[in-house]
RNA sequence: GCCCCCAUCGUCUAGUGGCCUAGGAUAUCAGGUUCUCAUCCUGGAGACAGGGGUUCGACUCCCCUUGGGGGUACCA
């Protein structure tokens, strides 16, 4: 009988989750959901510098808003914990003691700085720098000399130097290393009592009976040193199989790294002919000089003033974080599917898969080797499929939640409308399209913004406006308004002036959204009502009939 | 510099020595449907990085070159 699957994502947490760690995380629970196994969330706070109170948070907010539940992990618990790596020193003390005591790993007292010096030397001899072990171990007498004399002490591990080390990974085969070209004896302890990333890892994967260790390739480098601390700690057990997947290149070019948005906007702004900088500053709640700063490429606003600014400027950011993907009106089984295509295919031509076809087809022999990048304009199109194939009230909720998000006026909307809206924008990208063709319903007649654009292309044009008078009588007298009712006399009277629907259908649509994109007209129409529909044309007429012929405001 | 990984249309990929005249998706181009946007339909163009081997036969195996990625921390 073979052991029980069991996974694990373990982010650092440093912030939102990007989608490299979002597509790690997929991986891991994808094997371990179609394995029946268990799925671990183990958060690796072990660098003070670097963590941020709230990051753990949204790491699991991000991870949940996927659909991906950890089966054991902070929030939900389990027997392995605690799950978060810095309640967890004294059980990474305990094995350094015995590491210690069985002369595997020594102390050590050399400075940053002293370190550098010696790298930089081995740099000069055109060298690989190699951690020179000492003769004889630091005793502990001489750790509480370096104590008191006020120099840091860490524990490295004594890596064996004799053979090679071989790593045999499921995606790639059988890697080998020297243990020279590892650098030597790594540290497991740092100065500040904390366990480096490698040694936490092994104790961790161990305690928690880890089966498969999926992770980003730039992890391969790290697997040697982890299996001969594996085997200086628990000789005899096997260890985990490791995944080394390949890794998500941008389509924007280069890395897809959080730097990636602020840059944008920089470039953006660059473009633009001429920018007020206070006014913009005072937009991103900055002041002008930071943002100047900022435009020199020296200093970089924090993410939600650079989307402060690109709102305002209208500058579209690439996504970069999973939350991103919310924010910009995709499903979460879109970012799911699409993912997971990202380095593996279930074989066959099928691409667009629900969550549960990629769980009953994924397999961990079938991952990629190179690497890939991610093509945003793909990406929609998988979106576009998802908002047509997934459950209508699994769309209505991530619609919901997509309009509290960025406070869209659609809110205010009830189910049945939201359903209703929904159906009507068939073939939509993203809800952002959905969002931005039914707001109009649910601002006031009197608060419609029209595009300047839009007025000039429709309204000025073709006796736009006489149209529109037309169709305003013909509409007063309509009672009952039905949709076929408003179909029938948009379509007549097009016939009867012999000019295209939309000659009739576009000078309304502008009275009513003050725009040229909106819900099919007729369906527009009849959301409006009536009354507010009257009263959207006499506000357009009376502002524009004044105006004259080819002028805007 | 050193070490490791990788290499098929622009992009994601199928392909495990003859099923390949290299398949699909997306993007792109042309045409069509349509009240706007989007969708949708039809068709086109588009790839085995280069060079050596091995073999009756190489996209598939080996070597070199080139290119890309990663690592080289008291980060993870």
């Amino acid at each position: 009988m073979p052991e029980k699957v069991v996974t694990r994502f373990a982010p650092s947490p440093t912030g939102y989750l990007h989608v490299g760690g979002g597509r790690t995380a997929l991986f891991n629970w994808l094997w371990a959901r179609c394995k029946g196994g268990t799925f671990i969330l183990r958060i690796e706070d072990t660098d003070l510098k670097r963590n941020t109170p709230t990051a753990a948070k949204q790491v699991m907010q991000d991870l949940r808003w996927l659909g991906i539940e950890w089966d054991e992990g902070p929030e939900v618990g389990g027997p392995n914990g605690p799950y978060l790596q810095s309640e967890r020193i004294d059980i990474y003390d305990r094995y350094v003691r015995q590491l210690l005591d069985a002369g595997k790993a020594y102390y050590c007292f050399e400075t940053s700085e002293e370190l550098d010096a010696l790298r930089a030397q081995a740099e000069a001899q055109k060298k690989g720098f190699v951690y020179p072990r000492p003769q004889r171990f630091p005793s502990e007498q001489d750790v509480a000399k370096a104590r008191a004399d006020g120099k840091p002490v860490t524990v490295r591990f004594a890596l064996p130097m004799d053979k090679p080390l071989v790593v045999e990974d499921v995606i790639r085969g059988r890697v080998s290393f020297h243990p020279a070209e590892l650098g030597g004896d790594f540290i497991i302890t740092k100065s500040d009592g904390f366990p480096t990333y490698n040694f936490a890892c092994v104790v961790d994967d161990h305690h928690m009976k880890i089966t498969h260790v999926i992770r980003g390739q730039e992890h391969l480098m790290n697997t040697p040193g982890q299996k001969a601390l594996w085997e200086a700690m628990f000789p005899g057990r096997p260890t985990p199989q490791y995944a080394h997947m390949s890794v998500t290149i941008s389509d924007t070019g280069g890395k897809l790294s959080k730097r990636e948005r602020p840059q944008t906007l920089r470039t953006a702004i660059e473009k633009m002919p001429n920018v007020d900088i206070e006014k913009l500053a005072q937009v991103g709640g900055i002041t002008a000089d930071e943002l100047k700063s900022f435009l020199k490429a020296q200093t970089t606003p924090d993410i939600p003033m650079i989307e402060a600014m690109a709102e305002h400027l209208g500058v579209r950011l690439p996504e970069i974080n999973i939350v991103d993907f919310f924010h910009s009106g995709y499903l979460p089984e879109t970012l799911v599917n699409f993912l997971a295509l990202l380095g593996w295919n279930p074989g066959d031509q099928r691409e667009i898969l629900t969550v549960e076809e990629l769980i009953r087809s994924f397999d961990l022999t079938r991952l990629t080797k190179s690497n890939s990048l991610f093509d945003r304009k793909k990406l929609l199109a998988f979106n576009t499929e998802h908002l047509r194939i997934e459950p209508p009230e699994k769309v209505l909720k991530h619609f919901k939640a997509y309009l509290a998000e960025i406070g869209s006026p659609v809110l205010k909307a009830d189910d049945a409308t939201l359903s209703r809206i929904l159906q009507l924008c068939e073939g939509a990208r993203t809800f952002e399209d959905v969002e931005r063709k039914s707001a109009f319903v649910f601002v006031e007649d009197d608060q419609i913004e029209f595009e300047d654009k839009a007025v000039q292309k429709v309204l000025f044009k073709d006796h736009a406006l006489e149209i529109l008078g037309e169709v305003r009588g013909k509409l007063a007298e309509r009672d009952p308004l039905t949709e076929h009712g408003i179909e029938e006399m948009l379509r007549g009277l097009a016939e009867q002036r012999q000019v295209g629907l939309g000659k009739v259908a576009q000078p309304l649509r502008v009275a009513l959204c003050g725009t040229t994109i909106s819900l099919p007209i007729f369906d527009s129409v009849s959301m409006l009502g009536k009354e507010r529909a009257l009263r959207r044309i006499d506000l357009t007429l009376q502002r524009f009939e004044a105006t004259g012929q080819g002028q805007a405001e």
